[in-house]
DNA sequence: CGATAGTTTGACACAGCTCAATAGGCGTGG
DNA sequence: CCACGCCTATTGAGCTGTGTCAAACTATCG
């Protein structure tokens, strides 16, 4: 299924890609790569940019290639839920359609690897592996949809913040080894977007983080950098 | 892929099955139902029993023929959140392994039909059109527990109550048709399920109900059985 | 350096929680 | 068929965590 031994077949975009090893691209061979190369672009998005509108998210997919992107969902007053997020090299956009609404949106620069709603199905159609593959991708969103309920529906603002700086330290700390206890990484959300994720208000995230900064259990610099000098200590906040 | 021709040839158990139509084994044909069902059993489980503790959940798959499952996750110091329900003819257990622990229990007398995992993996393989429908089964799960989190993070204690009401009705009235705006029903769930599938108290959800039927909202007999006069009046309440 | 957007801090209000008592439904056994 | 007991649900009173509103502070960038 996969073909490491031929890679100087594969595109030369994809010889490098994050996605072509951990991602989607991972359940393709040489002949498939270079046929979804075809039709595929990188491209980048600033902060703030929406990245998949109502129509748009129909029209093309997308791997996740740096960066974080947020995916929403607003109530009609207003009211606004991030209901997940991405990270290289996830995939982004449902294939076949799902009838709820779904907002992405860059949540730092990010750059991507989009290719044609058709592109993908009909590869899917010749190779079952993929579709494995997006299985597989769609039972660990679903699984961790499902973490964040219970975050959401019984912790206390103080556990969601600690659970929330987890969650990234684990995703984004370049420098993150499964012995280290210690993390550092840039916070790629706002207070707003954290207060967006954890269903509580800004002053209420802010006033947490203040509380964490006082215990000594995080040290924040400009704001963004985040330092952790024990993961543990903070996972004994997040209630889990 | 289906065979609705030769209804004959299909296992007898299968025939009149709802997941033979809506569920998973629609995806599959006479002989391979044939295959299926001389591994599957029919069992019937009791209110509060345990159907997939750690273990189990690796043995057998099964479909929901009748009843409600609700899928809870646990805090360790005890508190508990509801993170889905299944209802007939939803599929149960997932596909591959996955790392953070679910249990399963029967929120009502439930009857279910089950087969070893080899048996459905087997046939994975051989039939992609299988796979393909459980990517379908979980992405609209997902989808499901992506709306929940707005529900849980964003929502009022009122809207969340109305929120359950409405999705109960969609669920288990059996005489739900799309024009009709009335729902009689039998609440499958005790206060204290509610409250774990609401992230509230027991106390809140039950002031919540006594409120909505002071309202005119909702009429409750029995503790159990509602009765909705007006689905659009309660969906005016779930904040949606 | 000033403008702007994001963040922190404070004072206060209120939704939802806690604890406690009462009421209702339902099965069991006299 | 009633009486009892158990379990679940309701109601009440008071408390507290988080939201609201407002002001001060801080980064960042032109």
């Amino acid at each position: 299924m996969r073909n490491d031994i031929q890679t100087e077949d594969i595109p030369a975009l994809c010889a490098s890609c994050e996605a072509r090893h951990r991602g989607i691209c991972a359940a393709l061979d040489a002949a498939q790569l270079i046929a979804l190369a075809r039709s595929s672009h990188r491209h980048r998005a600033g902060e703030g940019e929406e990245l998949v509108g109502e129509e748009e998210s129909i029209e093309r997919y997308s791997n996740v290639l740096s960066g974080v992107v947020k995916l929403t969902k607003t109530l009609s007053d207003g009211r606004q839920q991030i209901v997940g997020l991405r990270f290289a090299p996830d995939f982004l956009g449902s294939p076949f359609k799902v009838e709820s609404k779904l907002n992405a949106e860059a949540a730092t620069k990010v750059s991507l690897c989009s290719f044609p709603r058709g592109a993908i199905e009909r590869m899917m159609k010749e190779q079952p592996g993929l579709e494995h593959r997006l299985l597989q991708q769609t039972l660990k969103e679903l699984d961790e949809a499902r973490e964040w309920m219970v975050t959401l529906g019984r912790k206390t603002a103080a556990e969601k913040v600690a659970s929330f700086l987890l969650l990234i330290a684990k995703n984004i700390d370049p420098s993150a080894r499964p012995d280290r206890d210690k993390a550092e990484f840039e916070l790629p959300l706002t207070r707003a977007d954290i207060a967006d994720f954890l269903g509580l208000t800004i002053e209420t995230v802010s006033r947490q983080f203040t509380r964490l900064r006082a215990d000594g259990i995080i040290a924040i610099e400009n704001n963004r950098q985040v330092t952790v000098p024990s993961l543990s200590r903070l996972e004994a906040r997040s209630g889990s």
